[in-house]
DNA sequence: ACCTCCCTGGCC
DNA sequence: GGCCAGGGAGGT
């Protein structure tokens, strides 16, 4: 048995973690109302114009259906408001009952009828929530975010418009939400290590054939993210909202993986920081 | 289009 | 005791 792969610590909640816990939510929470909200940790709520408004915005609501665009899950409420939720890097929601002691850093607990409660954890606080009015949601980063990287993505034709004359490293527009909804560092690097793209190519220096493997690459690995339930690390900072682990880790081919063998051609995976993030790729088939 | 900051647990 | 991880906002 080789020694278990240390893995780097933070788990990000991409595309596949906010879908795979928005899966595991909808037919629990959708059709239900909130009886109760309540709020232990104001930096949570700093994306709320006046934080008051947040518990007494949702209070009474029913889930009338829960969507996600990008990282961004949003309940739709009913009376015309949005609840927004970002996990951020380290965040997660749980349904337990109210029996059940709260983990650490359970910074919003939202109770439904019958009792179930939706926790949001989250150690390093670079989640929020938030609730808004259509006005408001309009106002939002949500409303500038580009098609959703899994339901909306573009065809290559509009892969190469949007990218067409861009010289910032391939990577870095991956990362971009403006750009594409919803990769994040593991996904990102993931992506392009299917397509053999080098991460640091610029972006409008993709040709159609290198533009058409790159979205297949991404369709490719964020389907193959989603069958396994995401990624947990090590640190179980990102779980489904039952508890289970997503197990996608063990498939990774780029991230996490410096020197290592890469699956493809052998060589060594390497690890730079490409943009102050950290880049997983192969100088081998990587080009 | 780029850099800095926020925040905390885990590791050295 | 100090450093590192990073999504997104804000500033330059």
């Amino acid at each position: 048995m080789p020694p278990p792969r240390r893995w780097p610590q933070p788990a990000m909640p991409e595309l596949p973690e906010v879908e795979t816990t928005r899966r595991c939510l909808e037919p629990i929470v959708v059709g239900r109302c909130i009886t109760a909200v309540e709020v232990g940790h104001p930096r949570m709520l700093r994306r709320q114009l006046r934080a008051g408004d947040f518990e007494a915005r949702l209070r009474r609501r029913t889930i009338e259906g829960l969507r996600r665009h990008g990282k961004f899950l949003v309940a739709e409420l009913s009376g015309d408001l949005s609840w927004v939720t970002h996990l951020g890097m380290s965040g997660r929601l749980q349904l337990a009952s109210p029996r059940v002691d709260r983990e650490p850093h359970t910074h919003v607990v939202v109770r439904l009828v019958g009792g179930t409660e939706i926790r949001f954890v989250d150690p390093r606080t670079f989640g929020f929530v938030a609730a808004y009015t259509p006005d408001e949601l309009a106002e939002t980063s949500l409303a500038r975010l580009g098609p959703d990287a899994l339901d909306s993505l573009p065809p290559t034709r509009s892969l190469a418009t949007a990218l067409a004359g861009r010289t910032a490293p391939i990577k870095a527009l991956l990362l971009d939400q403006g750009v594409l909804a919803g990769l994040g560092n593991i996904y990102a690097d993931e992506a392009l290590h299917r397509a053999g793209v080098d991460p640091h190519r610029p972006g409008g220096s993709l040709d159609v054939e290198e533009l058409k493997r790159l979205r297949s690459a991404v369709k490719a690995t964020l389907a193959a993210g989603l069958r396994w339930g995401g990624t947990s690390l090590d640190d179980l900072a990102y779980l489904l909202p039952d508890g289970r682990a997503g197990e996608y880790v063990e498939r990774l081919r780029a991230y996490g993986r410096e020197d290592e063998a890469c699956l493809r051609c052998g060589a060594p995976i390497v690890r730079e920081v490409l943009r102050q993030r950290s880049t997983y790729w192969c100088r081998g088939c990587q080009r």
